[in-house]
RNA sequence: UGGGCCGUCGACUAAUGGUAGGUCAAGUGCCUUUGGAGCACUUUGUCUAGGUUCGAAUCCUAGCGGCCCAGCCA
């Protein structure tokens, strides 16, 4: 269940057959779902939105969610994983109800094994991987029965109980579900149960060296949890009827399967596979960089479980294949941080500003709005001095058409102090502009103008000899391409990866408010975006991660006048 | 090629036989001590062809296009 109240949300078709089944009272009014991951990888967004499924929708009718481990697979999975898939859960706002594995059912699952057998519904097979492929058939001509499938119920027993005793080495033998070797459903050409897998699992130990597949596992998991509605992704249609026909060979009850669209954006890439690539090639810092579609990337980037949630829930749910635009996701991230977030200065590329007629050693304490979205926020003091930084982008010697900010001559409002006029500029041998003066109008304190005169442009300043120094890192895309996918022939992803998706400035100026910091505190650097602090902070030395820059408008001005 | 799923503005998604609407993006204007935020307005869409019907995005037929399936992965 989460904590999260229902907002007004637009249907969709798995509500909607929910609200169907209690009508008709299909399961007595009740709603159970489970969130199933697999144990081998970190969680990402697109594991977001199954999350919001499963315990939004269970949620909204007062249903519960269990969080089931789908560890089948010893192989692959990890201790690791789960603690951090849980721990991601929890950040996003949600609680399971039951906390269950798949291996907690292994005994259950071994007894309906034997009934199968038993009912003449299941056989040991000895064929090799390579010869059940090729007994399998292909997609226009139907399978053949292995030679093994017409063995008698008493040898299929006892091979399989000779199978879970250890007896055989891997790979050496199968059980399979007797079905049909002709379906056109390739699910349902005898499929694979059981394979033998002499490996220690992270929780049975050693107990069991054959371990039940995915098909055999997951519908009955459901069924013992009593489950309604099993929301997976689409690729598991055709696996459906297998769903089915093992629970109605069992008796068991009927837990339903509703399959839907996975989540896809772009400039991402959401396969796990991929993503532990890129970790463990070291084309990003870990699980947890910040340019990582991960969860727990993501909440180290800055965005907060609500953005994710109002996102997900905005992008909906269908059947289609669809890719979702980032700028979707980063518009609800700056939506939600532009109303809880701090305001504050900070200079990234500061550039030296010397007021000429501002009295040397005088500080001033200028009154700054912690947040205009947000009148409880309060207020705080910024001092202000004869030198101080502001951004090299702020000014230009010669600026374009179009440009507001500083230039020689023109007069710009210095946020929350005075307003400025530009005299001259200083260089360096190479013709760099290293230093600007200015004048101020002492009439014009806090920004005010007493005579109604308007200036085009307010920029922001950190005053030098109170700055704190600070690193802040700044992120792209992590991939340059809208399907990263879309390659030459002979590359693969990592082709499209963008060489600038990180930038780190070294030498930013902070405004003193922000001497003690905890990570993970957001705020917005005026003008500028959304930054968090990232965990590597240390007490002499700030680190800001860029969560998303705010919307700009100029750039856009400038970038179009470039394309031409 | 056998089977399954799916085609609605640039993107995502509603409309459940009865006015094609919302969000994002894009654009215009207003406002602004953040070129932020906000407000107002605007552009663009039912894959195609037939059929059923007073009426079709919706139902039927046939095309076209996309995705998935031949793991002892999930």
């Amino acid at each position: 269940m989460s904590h999260e109240p229902a907002e007004p949300r637009s249907s969709n078709f798995i509500r909607d057959r929910i609200i169907e089944d209690l009508k008709t009272n299909k399961y007595q009014g009740r709603v159970q779902t489970r969130f199933p991951p697999e144990p081998n990888g970190y969680l990402h967004i697109g594991h977001a939105k199954a999350i919001c499924l499963d315990f939004g929708l269970a949620d909204e009718f007062h249903g519960h969610t269990n969080l089931r481990f789908d560890d089948t697979n010893p192989e692959k999975e990890d201790v690791e994983y789960v603690n951090s898939i849980m721990q991601d859960i929890q950040w996003l706002g949600f609680h399971w109800d039951g906390l269950y594995y798949a291996s907690d059912y292994f005994d259950q699952l071994y007894e309906w094994a034997i009934k199968l057998i038993r009912d003449g519904k299941a056989y040991v097979d000895d064929l090799t991987a390579d010869e059940i492929r090729q007994y399998r058939g292909t997609l226009t001509e139907p399978g053949k029965n292995s030679p093994y499938r017409a063995r008698s119920v008493e040898e299929n027993l006892d091979l399989f109980q000779r199978m879970k005793a250890g007896e055989f080495p891997d790979g050496s033998r199968v059980l399979r579900a007797k079905i049909d070797m002709a379906s056109p459903n390739f699910n349902m050409r005898d499929p694979v149960m059981y394979r033998i897998l002499h490996a220690e699992h992270h929780r049975t130990g050693n107990k069991w060296c054959i371990y039940p597949m995915y098909d055999y596992a997951h519908g009955q998991s459901d069924s013992m949890e009593k489950v309604t509605h099993s929301m997976c992704s689409l690729e598991f249609a055709d696996h459906q009827p297998l769903y089915n026909w093992f629970i109605q060979q069992l008796g068991i009850f009927p837990s339903q399967q509703i399959e839907f669209d996975r989540l896809s954006l772009t400039y991402t890439i959401m396969s796990k596979r991929k993503l532990r690539r890129l970790v463990e090639e070291g084309r990003v810092k870990g699980w947890d960089d910040p340019r990582m579609p991960t969860l727990t990337g993501m909440r180290r980037r800055g965005y907060t479980p609500e953005a994710i949630r109002n996102f997900v829930n905005a992008a909906g749910v269908s059947r289609t294949n669809g890719i979702v635009e980032l700028a979707m996701l980063e518009h609800y991230v700056r939506d939600d941080l532009n109303k809880r977030s701090p305001r504050v200065m900070a200079v990234l590329r500061p550039l030296k500003v010397v007021i000429d007629n501002y009295p040397a050693g005088q500080v001033e304490e200028m009154d700054a709005v912690n947040n205009p979205e947000d009148a409880g926020a309060g207020s705080r003091k910024v001092p202000f001095t004869k030198t101080i930084y502001i951004e090299q982008d702020d000014f230009r010697e010669n600026p374009p058409k179009g440009y507001f900010r500083l230039s020689p001559g023109r007069e710009v409002r210095l946020r929350y102090a005075y307003l400025v006029t530009c005299t001259t500029v200083v260089k360096n041998d190479q013709g760099e502009v290293v230093e600007v003066h200015c004048t101020y109008d002492p009439a014009t304190r806090g920004g005010n103008t007493p005579d109604g005169r308007k200036v085009k442009s307010t920029i922001h300043w950190v005053s030098a000899g109170h700055a704190i120094d600070a690193e802040v890192r700044l992120y792209d895309n992590l991939f340059s391409k809208e399907d990263p996918d879309q390659v030459e022939p002979g590359q693969d992803f990592t082709a499209n990866l963008n060489p600038a998706s990180l930038e780190v400035v070294t030498s930013a100026k902070l405004e003193p408010s922000l001497a003690n910091l905890t990570a993970g505190s957001r705020y917005q650097f005026e003008r500028l975006g959304y930054f968090c602090v990232d965990p590597e902070t240390t007490p002499g030395k700030p680190v800001f991660n860029r969560t998303v820059a705010l919307k700009d408008a100029w750039a856009k001005v400038e970038k179009k006048h470039a394309g031409k």
